[in-house]
Formats: structure tokens, C-alpha cells, sequence
DNA sequence: TTGAAAGCGCTAACAG
DNA sequence: CTGTTAGCGCTTTCAA
């Protein structure tokens, strides 16, 4: 760096002392308008830049908060960090954003790190949290979108069960009956409900629910091209598939179609997310379209109320869901049900 | 927080100086080893967490670098990403994320962050800097992919001229000889060099290149569509197109489709970066692809090199380029060309 | 309205 | 091998 000015040289260049420097910069107000004049004259010309990590070390505050999510390559996290990162901007922090991998470990990493006051606090968007930690004194966090059974902690979440129920009840309205499910990572808590908002709808619409139409993937495009195989495999008809995002979606159109299955005409497909695949698939994508950004707004602002501590401390938001109407899903043939025998 | 256990309660507990506190956990050699264990037992005790700011402010560096991106929302970035935190976490150094939104005024408020020390250096991935700030004391900063040509920084380049004749190339290997090209963001350097090396292809080959064949995207799906709407609406014939990145030529391929044009049977298309995209997209999408984690392992490598001040200022490492080959690319039919007067 | 001075928690000479 | 000590740059009482 060229510059190592700091405030002491200001100070002597103004013939002043660096308290009165100080304040020009943080409390103009309490410093006489010719004095404040002088002092901002040489800041200008020696280009001081307050030292923030100083700044920081002496308030015991970084203004920085860290954004950790489940798997970074999964695009839903952009928009959720583009509304984080323009809350704390205007409020005066900076987002760190880390990749956990889906590794509990990598968890704890950065636990230790807001430990370690690198940050003021941790916004968790990961499924599992280490169990050891569970009890001890944990930095401030907020989670957004997963819940930790293990630890009451603010959150901001979507009603995953009715948004699983929505997205089946479009394909039970659409005439679908045999409609199958590729989920997420079971047992995790946001893919068992909407597992489980699958099972409700069905049963609501006296079906009920066979469990060998649901197959677990892992939210990634190659597990919904792999889900597709397993239930072809398991030879049981089906005209409507529901995957938990949007990226399996894509996977199993993507399988679907390279088996001959043409969707919608023979399958109806339904995502969730409402991801930029939806948009760029073919056929373009009927999804459960989750806020992302407002999302990200939301947790934010609850992370500020947190560390100013003013925030009840299971303090919890519902964000609301939406189904998006794409051309993945039409009504179903009356007669023909795909029969994974047959083909 | 919990804790505010320093440094100075663990001395007190073990009965030594803050200073063998301190050598323990950096330079556990340098004490005796009793002496360690005691040490060692009083910080587990009190479950003493070393306080990284004060280490930072003592030291006079955050081992944090920056990382900024043209725009977030690409996923190209994300295993970019994935490269420079992997280096950067195994030599003990932290990575913020920002975001440009292509927006000059958003790389100068990252380049101030570094002034005021909240991170130590700037990896840029953006196409732009702020003139201003050309000629100024800059912190320091490497650059991605990019070409700043007001300033000569350690840099990490691809090929951009001789993989945009390389895409070409292989279409006209294929019989094309009406090739379309849908470009970045001319004039920025990266976008033109693409374009240059179309133009050169052509040439090459004996085709004069017609540059009403080329259309300016900007990177995003919807300019993707926008271009091919553009194409037909020029009213050239063309039977192949090359678009500068995966997103568009994601969005031409939809836009072909719904125009009634087949993807390959009419039309080729190949893309640009080998993201996600072109894998999920229907055909799988030929394309080129650029060594995204390693260009990330690569540019934090020159970093840490320049934090470390062994590094030649116009440093520039040149990665390499692959076309991939998959099926949204076919042999030109021998006499139809997709005449846009014709639909 | 301003200045003097005490640290925030840690590291790194330097001296023993 | 260990202790003493002087700050890193800034903010914030407390006095003047």
C-alpha cells in the first residue's frame, strides 16, 4: 500500500489532536466549523483513509456478517445474496459468503471464525449444524430456509409441507393421479416436509400415497436424470413428476425426453425454486416460486436486530411461496398412463 | 458473545507470561513443554479463543482477500469461487464475495474497502474500473479473465481470440458457412476478442465474415432470445450460430425452438464457458470450456504471490481452452440453409 | 470546544 | 526457555 498516513499525522498537520481529528470524522457536529474545515483539508490532501480494522479492534466489532450457505454452486443462493448483501450494505456491513459444502465440518469452521471475530455473526442456510455445538455458546446467528431442530435460533422460513402440497394439488387438478416425487435429501428437515406436503395433498384427494413413487435425490441436476432411471426402473406407472428443486426438474425432463417420454405430453413436470433453470429450460418450468431476494432481505435485517440485541431470540418470519405456471405441465391423457413396463 | 476470555486470563490461570501464552499457540516449539501442557489445559479450560482482530491489527493484515465479480448471478463464477477459496483457506486466508452488477462505482467502493484495510488485496472479474482510479496508488489486485487496459496488473487470461476461431472452427468443420455469432458486451476487451476470433475463423476459411451476422448480447439468457428474434428479423440466412457464453446461447436455442426451428437439424449452436447450462440444456450444448476452478486456484495463487511481494507487477498466466463436443452442434444439411425470408 | 491519556488483545523485540 | 514492554490506529472518557 502507498499509504501508512494515519490519523496522528493529520493530527500534527492540523495542529490539532487526533481526538479532535476523530470527531471531524465521526461527530462533526461536536467540532467548531473552522477547526472542522482545516482538519477535513488535510485529510484530503495527506489521503487519509481511516484505518477500519483499528476502528473495528477498538469497538470490538467487524460490521461484517457472514452468509454461509449449503452449496454455493446451486444458483438460488445468488439472488438470497444479492438481498443480504443490499441490506448490509446500507447499513454499514460487509457479507463474507462461504460455501459449507454440505459438510458439517466446514460448519463449524466457520462458527469458530465468528469466534474468532473475524465476523460479528453467522446467517446459517445449511441443513446440519455439528451436534457438539448445539450447546455451547454460540455466536449470534440466524437461519434462513432450514430449521435446526437442535437449537431455537430466529429464522426466516417458507412452508415447505403447503408449498409441496400446492405444487402436487396443480398436477391432482391437472387430472394427474399417479404422481411421483423425487425429493431432497431425507431426513433433512425442509425435504421431509415437502415429502410430506406431497403425501398430504394425495391423501386429501383420497389417493393414497404410494411411497415406492418417491425417490431421494440430492438437489442436483445428475440425481434427478438418476431418479428418472430408479422409477422407470421400479415399473410402476406414472403421468406427473414433482421434484423438490428445480435443478432435479431439469435433470429428469432432460431423462425423461432422452427415454422417449416427451413432457408434457406424456409427463408433467412440476421444480420448485424458481431458479434461472426454470426459465432456461425447455419446456420452460411450472415451479414453487420461493422469494429469494426478499428472503435474503429478511434474514438480514433480523441479523442486525440480533446483533443490536433487539430480537426475541426464536423470533421466526414466513416468507410466502407462489406456483409459477410454465408449460412443464398439461392436463393428463385420459387413458395413457405412462407404465414404466412398457417402455 | 459468551466469551470474553484474553489472553491475558489464560496467563494468569497458567502462571506464565501473556508472551508464552502467545508462543504456545504460534510457536509451541519455542516452550518447554510442561510449560506448553499447562498452557495448553488452561486455554481448553477456559475456552480461550484467540481474538483474530487483534491479531490482524497487531500484524497489520486481515488475510482476507476480495473477490469481485462482473455479476453474481452468473454460475460461471461459483466454481471460480470454489478454486480461489480452496487456495485461500489452505493458506489461511478468508474470501469476501462482492458483487459489481457491472457497475464502475461498485468496483471503486470494493477498492476503498481495501483501502480502509477491511481485506488485504482484489481479485477482479469485472470488465471495468473506474478511469479515475487508473493512475492512483491501488492496493493490491490481480485480475481474472478480464483485460484492464489502463493498467498493467497480475492477470489470468484465456485465450479469448483463439477460442471464439476455436467454436467457430468447429462449425465450419461441420459444412457451415453461415454462421452467426451472438457477442458479449462489445467493446469490452474480453467480448471482442470473441468476436475477433470468429471473424478470423471465417476469414481462414475463405469466408468473408459478414458482420450483419453478428448481434450484441450481454451475457443474460433474455439477450440470448433477443439476439435470435434480432437474426431473423436481419433476414440473412445462417444455419449455425456461436454465442459468447452458455446463457445465451441457451436462450437462442429456446428461442429457435419456439420459432420452429430444430437445435441441431436446422440450426447448430455452440456456447461459451461450459457452466452448468450446458448441461442441463436440452440438447446438451456444445461448447467451450474454460477451466473455471483452476483459473480461480490460479488467480489466488498470483495473490497470495503479490501480498507476499514476490511477484513481477505484469505477472500473466495464460490457461487453456477445450471445445466440448455434445449434440447441440450438427453437420450442415447439404443444401438448406435456414433462410430467416423463409418462416 | 479541545486535549491528554488510557486502553482494545495481541505480537515481537529485547533482556534476562 | 521465559518475562517485560512497547506499541499497532483508533475512540472515548475525563479534564480543562
Amino acid at each position: 500500500m502507498a499509504d501508512s498516513v494515519n490519523i496522528r499525522d493529520v493530527a500534527a498537520m492540523a495542529g490539532v489532536s487526533v481526538a479532535t481529528v476523530s470527531r471531524t470524522l465521526k461527530n462533526p457536529d461536536l467540532v467548531r466549523p473552522e477547526t472542522r474545515e482545516t482538519v477535513l483539508r488535510c485529510v484530503a490532501e495527506l489521503g487519509f483513509v481511516p484505518n477500519a480494522q483499528a476502528r473495528h479492534f477498538r469497538r470490538q466489532a467487524t460490521d461484517t456478517v457472514i452468509l454461509l450457505v449449503r452449496d454455493i454452486s446451486n444458483p438460488f443462493y445468488l439472488d438470497v445474496f444479492k438481498g443480504v448483501e443490499d441490506v448490509a450494505s446500507s447499513a454499514g456491513y460487509k457479507v463474507l459468503m462461504g460455501d459449507a459444502r454440505s459438510d458439517p465440518a466446514r460448519v463449524h469452521h466457520y462458527i469458530d471464525m465468528v469466534r474468532e471475530r473475524h465476523a460479528d455473526g453467522l446467517i446459517l442456510m445449511t441443513g446440519s449444524m455439528p451436534v457438539e455445538l448445539a450447546d455451547a455458546g454460540l455466536p449470534p446467528m440466524v437461519v434462513a430456509l432450514e430449521y435446526l431442530p437442535t437449537r431455537k435460533l430466529p429464522t426466516v422460513l417458507i412452508d415447505n409441507e403447503g408449498a409441496g402440497a400446492k405444487a402436487t394439488q396443480h398436477l391432482l387438478d391437472l387430472g394427474h393421479t399417479a404422481i411421483a416425487h423425487i425429493s431432497g435429501p431425507v431426513p433433512e428437515v425442509m425435504s421431509v416436509a415437502r415429502v410430506a406436503g406431497w403425501r398430504k395433498a394425495l391423501a386429501e384427494a383420497g389417493i393414497p400415497p404410494d411411497e415406492r413413487l418417491t425417490v431421494r435425490g440430492d438437489f442436483s441436476l445428475a440425481s434427478g436424470e438418476a431418479a428418472v432411471d430408479e422409477l422407470f426402473a421400479r415399473g410402476l406407472p406414472f403421468s406427473a413428476i414433482f421434484a423438490a428443486n428445480d435443478e432435479m426438474a431439469v435433470g429428469a425432463i432432460n431423462r425423461l425426453r432422452a427415454r422417449g417420454a416427451s413432457v408434457p405430453g406424456d409427463i408433467s413436470v412440476v421444480g420448485f425454486d424458481d431458479t434461472i433453470f426454470a426459465v432456461a429450460c425447455n419446456p420452460p418450468l411450472t415451479t414453487v416460486r420461493q422469494p429469494q431476494r426478499e428472503i435474503g432481505v429478511e434474514v438480514m435485517r433480523l441479523m442486525i436486530e440480533r446483533l443490536e440485541g433487539r430480537l426475541a431470540p426464536d423470533a421466526t418470519v414466513v416468507m410466502p411461496t407462489e406456483l409459477i405456471l410454465r408449460s412443464s405441465t398439461t392436463v393428463a391423457k385420459p387413458d395413457a398412463r405412462m407404465a414404466a413396463g412398457q417402455r
